[in-house]
DNA sequence: GATGAATGAGCATTCATTCAT
DNA sequence: AATGAATGAATGCTCATTCAT
């Protein structure tokens, strides 16, 4: 398909390859790149549990170098600052759903199945880090303007994912017509409201079954055929 | 209405009176009460702004008396600690939401138009106070287990006001049957949207404009109707 | 004279107004400004203690205001941070020998007896104040960009008090010509090796003694009279 | 000479045999004397740039070990502490000057000659080592007991070389008498100034001027001549 | 009632030093 | 001998809170 380099595209392709994102370089003093890469995963995975349980300011550093099992001196081997930290864990679960997300879109090709199973892969996906994407949620403002910019950004390019699936689902007729940045963001805080709004759902209703409600309400909406075809109000 | 007694019903029957929650009351060393509410009122309108430019944490008492226009002395005359002011917000937002949500409850009968005004009215709630949602969303989680608690409590009742008019549509046939509390989950985080995704939304709608592709899209889904009557794999 | 403005002599002549050398303003938060004054001094004048016998970097910030008995919580609402602290005994001494030196300058007229009486006015001086006039000497290095060069920027001034009162001696005759650049900076360099030598020159004379020594050696030189008219070379 | 057994003279004699200080050993793990001493002179040499331009505290052992080239796992194999360091900038320069006076004053004669080579070469050895005497003078205090206490023990022996000397030139008359001690230091510490004052000396006038200017000051003092005879007061 | 000076617990961060490899 | 990862004591600074005036 010749139309098929539409600017989202790019990203797409090229989506396994993050430097797209000019990704700001986290300091480290460790010469050993793989002993970083590995001890920031550990660090961050602690952060996750420690920062959804106290909070990022009331967490302090020893309360995570306990829990990652280093010393919080070691830990600044490692990263440059506490709101480093923060960001690490936004890039680990940016570059998971990142990738899982490309995986979806490369494999399938019908449209609505696509953004089906792009739901279904988030859904999947916010299942297992419910506490990083609340805490990416509510405290993404302790990032500095360089960081945070670079969080907007790749959400921007997150629900533009959606936003490019939609725009095809239209092209060839599958979906109504719509404004597309503001749906494609309805859906992405509707996915988003499982870690959200779990406080209120949990034990009304399994992820999957809560997927399925989802998929549900976002192609058919909330009105009765019949009613629908005769008249909205009643 | 014999069946009116529901127990979402009787909050919305005393929907002014906000004692029925058991609202922790306020340390304050002041006597007179009318001062006491005036200031209050003043020193959480500054707190929202103070609170959603500089973050709960980052910003200082300092900051706040400086913007409210009295000592930090004299603000803890009002208020036993920087928490309550945070409260302090919760309950003014709070109680204003409620007020107009059950005016509009009360004032409408039919329950489809209900359902609908509850949004309208709900989306002008926000365009007016989103630094404040988007503070009582990101920073919620300083508060303590009792504010925390009627925090929940009062967000609870307050989705359960889409459930009981959800309720009443299904009832009536005018909407297909759903999970409820999931649906008004969806809807009240489509709502929150607005204020979650402003970044990402703004100048891509006006208010009014996002309030009607959120109708739609409620009442509609995503789905073409021909399409839809025949199948919805494509 | 009417030639005896020259550049110098300004300062002479302004020389209790400090704000000449646009002094960097130090950060408080106390609003009452005598207090400030007041609480600066003591502040200063431990400070001189606690650094002289520590060494700025050993001497914490506990140490300091367990000197001057108030809370470190406070010594920062009259210094913005421990390097301001430095500073301000900078400001002490150079404030006060200003002043004193000034007082000498106006009110002698015959240049040599001027000249004799600056010493003798900062003999004194440093008698009274060795620790900080060391601690300058040692430590001035720990002050930032600006408030090194406004250090610097004083020593120049006070070194030109020097220069100003030989270039009127070699004027009217009374010395012999001579580098009054150099001559100035070994003049003081003397002086205050009062403080700097004090640990091999304790026991050795007492300051009055030592001013005598130095007053003969600046006038007269190591000579012998008699075989420096004939020959310089032994 | 009968009475050269002076105490100064045994160390004199003894210049280049060092361990009369009774030197601190500096503890290392490496077994081969020769590449100690060889590493020793380099991580001096490279904390003489470092220490000077950070300053002490300022300066890192990181900071160090790069400027050095080695890791600084490793410097630890030839010092045992950071102190070392600043010892090991001590013994180097102390050491060095030492060996250059004695030359001068074993190879001359003449008490007044002897004298004004000793300044000249000390001139010479300051032009060369100006980082370094500043630092020992401004830093020297982070030097513990032990080795103060054996800096300004060696200090005090290099005064002592000028007092025997001037004591000579005062027994041959070719110098008036004076308070040895005290002269001795209004010396060195004018030799010092070369490095003390530097940054106010520079530009107005080379090393070699300055040193002129230094020993015309020195032996002959301000005054004119003439008026001299007659009378001190003008 | 209001002010603002004072308190002190609390925390991120640094860096000399150690030691396994 | 050399490397560099790991340790943890130490400290400047902040800021919510108190309280004398």
């Amino acid at each position: 398909m010749e139309n098929s380099k539409r600017k989202s595209d790019r990203k797409v392709q090229n989506g396994q390859n993050l430097t797209l994102y000019k990704m700001p370089k986290i300091q480290t003093t460790i010469k050993n790149q793989e002993l970083v890469q590995k001890k920031r995963e550990q660090i961050a995975l602690a952060a996750i549990r420690v920062f959804s349980k106290k909070g990022f300011h009331k967490a302090t550093l020893r309360d995570l170098s306990k829990e990652v099992g280093i010393s919080h001196g070691n830990i600044y081997d490692y990263v440059g600052s506490k709101e480093d930290i923060f960001f690490l864990i936004h890039q680990f679960v940016a570059d998971d759903i990142d990738s899982k997300l490309n995986d979806v879109v490369r494999s399938i090709e019908a449209p609505l199945e696509k953004l089906r199973q792009m739901v279904r892969c988030e859904f999947n996906f916010i299942s297992q880090w419910e506490d990083a994407i609340l805490l990416l949620y509510q405290e993404g403002h302790v990032l500095g303007k360089v960081y945070l910019h670079n969080l907007l950004k790749r959400e921007r390019d997150h629900v533009s994912k959606y936003e490019a699936v939609l725009e095809e689902c239209i092209e060839r007729n599958v979906l109504r017509p719509c404004n597309i940045r503001v749906i494609a963001n309805f859906i992405k805080v509707m996915i988003d409201s499982l870690a959200l709004k779990r406080w209120d759902l949990r034990g009304h209703g399994s992820y999957s079954e809560i997927e399925e409600y989802f998929l549900d309400f976002m192609f058919n909406g909330l009105m009765s055929r019949r009613r629908t075809e005769v008249n909205v109000a009643d």
